[in-house]
DNA sequence: CGAACCCTTGATGGCGATCAAACGCCGTGG
DNA sequence: CCACGGCGTTTGATCGCCATCAAGGGTTCG
């Protein structure tokens, strides 16, 4: 990986508090691979041989069944990825694919593993990185749950919206149907939910979203103050 | 707590490996509670101060939204519950109830956090719970994303059916509007999913059930052998 | 320039929610 | 002991959200 990357990772949560030799040992046994687009890395029920860190692009997890499958989360960088089936070493549950050229560094479980047995201040980081991840799924499982498809959209719309610094306007992080299977509907319903948003203060006109009444479309969210702080 | 049910929960995937000496200062600053039915003993937003050990009993896992809640997940014993809000000292974003009595034995969160920074042993069994867990979650996501009202049913019967080693006639876990918020699906419609099975190989009268013909649930579930195993 | 592919828009249908009512069970109290 | 009321379950009727099917427009890429 290149050399000013070091520090960036370093700085993970994850690998932040970490002894600076386990780290050093963990570094110089991974290495970055370099990914195109829409390429599937990962498959549903292989083994979990190495924990995955976007460094740069866009990840998206997701299940098959069949011929149909469903987007369950998309990955930013910079983050880890399936680390429960890392470091329990079992199957994966969701298959990985880019969704844009991305680079990623590969850990292998087994050295991942062996690191956090002896390093406890990485196991405490491991630890409340899949606290996270499982706080985050709960909310996945209760947003699915309560709420319907137009809701979902603009509580989408509104994290977005925070996660940029309350931008006015950017973009979709990544194609409406990617978009709409996360949310757990069609790309054609999403596309009428865009539509009827310009009534609540959101307009999506292609991949672009312009904010322009936060509160008409909190009014229309009804964003749960407990679950929904991210 | 009865001293014959200290190795019972020593036992458990969570404590069996630590330090003894770690295991009994946190056995001895905890404590056993005896709640009666229907008890909310945690509310969604409050502080996590305790990690929770069901012994005995049913608890429900569920969350509130204005005046509706929806069954996120039932725990049996013997089981630890919300590790994930109590090692990272946040918010409860799941509510829990108890079902029937229930005696639950309470960790103070300071003192197990305490004790997985200490036993690295410990550290790697929450670890594992907590990743179990997250794995649990997501395939109740899949299940949700996935599948319809009367597929998901039919898994849940052929998991307990398994969890009750092929068992042909059961009592169900709890009470069916329950079982239905567990499914996401109303009372009335559960009711209708029931009378529906004994067309495919589940016999559902009140609250017990026979499978009859596992392979003809089999084949309406279609269980996925990755996402369902468990 | 053509062929995918994505997005959009419209028409239709079905799954499941909602509303409503009756039944059975069980506790309480007369 | 029985009457009553409450609650959970069941069954029926209806509604609405959203999936599905279908077709057209726009963009990208070979």
């Amino acid at each position: 990986m290149r050399a000013e990357e070091i520090p960036e990772i370093s700085s993970l949560p994850l690998f932040a508090t970490m002894q600076p030799e386990v780290r050093d040992e963990i570094f110089g046994s991974a290495f970055l691979q370099v990914f195109p687009p829409q390429l599937t890395m990962i498959e549903t029920g292989g083994r979990a041989d190495f924990l995955h860190i976007l460094i740069d692009g866009l990840v998206e997890l997701f299940t098959v069944d069949g011929s149909r499958e469903v987007t369950m989360q998309l990955v930013r960088p910079v983050s880890s990825f399936i680390l429960a089936a890392a470091y329990t070493d079992q199957h994966y549950l969701m298959s990985a694919r880019t969704l844009t050229a991305s680079r990623i560094l590969l850990i292998p479980s087994q050295l991942l593993r062996g690191a956090i047995a002896r390093d406890g201040a990485l196991a405490a980081a491991a630890m409340t990185e899949l606290a996270m991840r499982y706080r985050n799924i709960v909310r996945s499982l209760t947003d699915m749950k309560m709420r319907q498809t137009l809701e979902r959209l603009a509580n989408f719309l509104l994290l977005e919206h925070t996660r940029l610094d309350g931008a006015v306007q950017f973009q979709l992080p990544a194609e409406k149907r990617v978009i709409a299977s996360l949310l757990g509907m069609t790309a054609e319903n999403l596309s009428r939910a865009c539509s009827t948003l310009a009534g609540h203060g959101a307009i999506v006109s292609g991949p672009t979203v312009q904010i322009v009444d936060r509160t008409a479309l909190e009014a229309l969210a009804r964003p749960d103050p407990v679950v929904d702080r991210h």
